[in-house]
DNA sequence: AGTAACTCGAACAATGCTGTTCGACAAGGT
DNA sequence: ACCTTGTCGAACAGCATTGTTCGAGTTACT
């Protein structure tokens, strides 16, 4: 695994290149080939062999570099204050996020074993989770689902928004409402009322 | 394309072997190779290209029997009356069979065009679409999210419940009433009320 | 300026796949 | 009984891929 500690300079450089080369290759096609990435790098195949051991070490680090800075910018999202609120803010800075990075998923997942996309996943899913949980004990989500579920919901809703935007069939600059919308009436407990989403942006 | 008549008896049957065990082997491999599935067929590989003139016409008719299945399945359920309770029978109904065929459809995705995979999702999304309209005439199903979208929600959900299901964290016994649980929350009018939803066994 | 780290292209071996052709053979239909 | 239709195995050509090796050339650190 490639570190940037003691590392050259210009072989630093070649290797965010190649990251950056890399993912938009992978975007574009799943099953790119080493060739195709090196030439997009600008850099000779055999170099970027010097980085990674494999094509699937490559696929790997690629991916875990587009979860992280999807976890960052997660982070940076404040959930403090009212669940629902809250939710709204998670999903509109989840949704962009998620939308990028959606056909590096697929790419993943045509070279990555499944746990291993699964292990990569889980610390995103902990900041719903974590969110869910609050929301629940203020009583505004439900507690007659498990919480596994109500968070696979978040994701599946979420990554489901992304495919019907690459689709043409969702205006991106609805997606964030219709998201939201759709996402606190499902958390929304039995008997309770649907709430009705205000207008973002 | 193969047709099932004017073709002799054996042939007929070697034809739904291979169609058999190209199902099975896909679902296990996505990628699985032409003689994979011909040796699990107990054919030769030259007696598959005698029926299919390229894996990727077999994948194609693969998918296509599963879907067709799966459509008749689904019409075969009675959705007249309270549009909340057809909802639930579909849903019972549908995420069995989107459960069995879910592997399926990673392996067509990844040979198939993207706009083949839409077309033959075509006719089994019609059967939600005009249950969603017929729900919204009745005022029960939302109206302030465009009808794409929540029969995309629809699709999403199952599938994501089917993945779960697949990932050990969901029972398959629970499945249905999750899902049931999700689908009515999220198609609930705003400000009316979430309808509980009572085990089904 | 010297040295170690890095890069490059070309060429290599090893697979693994698809799709086709051949000739001999078996099975189905009438 | 006949002949069409289908089957089989082996072998072929073609292609694209991954990952490695070599030697010569460059680039960055100190």
């Amino acid at each position: 695994m490639p570190v940037t500690t003691g590392k050259r300079a210009d072989a630093q450089r070649n290797v965010a290149a190649i990251l950056d080369a890399a993912a938009a290759c992978l975007v574009r096609d799943p099953d790119a080939s080493v060739s195709d990435i090196a030439a997009a790098a600008g850099v000779g195949r055999v170099t970027l062999y010097g980085h990674f051991a494999s094509r699937t070490e490559l696929v790997d680090a690629v991916f875990v570099r587009a979860v992280t800075r999807a976890h960052e910018a997660l982070d940076a999202v404040d959930l403090t204050g009212d669940a629902r609120q809250a939710l709204a803010r998670l999903v509109a800075s989840s949704w962009q996020v998620i939308d990028e990075s959606r056909m590096l998923l697929v790419a993943a997942q045509h070279t990555l074993p499944p746990e291993r996309i699964r292990k990569l996943h889980e610390n995103p899913m902990r900041r719903v989770r974590s969110l869910l949980e609050r929301g629940r004990a203020a009583g505004v989500f439900r507690f007659d689902l498990p919480a596994d579920w109500l968070v696979a919901v978040f994701y599946t809703v979420v990554h489901g928004a992304a495919d019907e935007i690459g689709a043409g069939r969702l205006a991106a600059e609805a997606a964030a409402d219709a998201i939201t919308a759709t996402l606190l009436a499902a958390f929304t407990p039995p008997g309770d009322p649907v709430p009705q989403v205000t207008a973002t942006g």
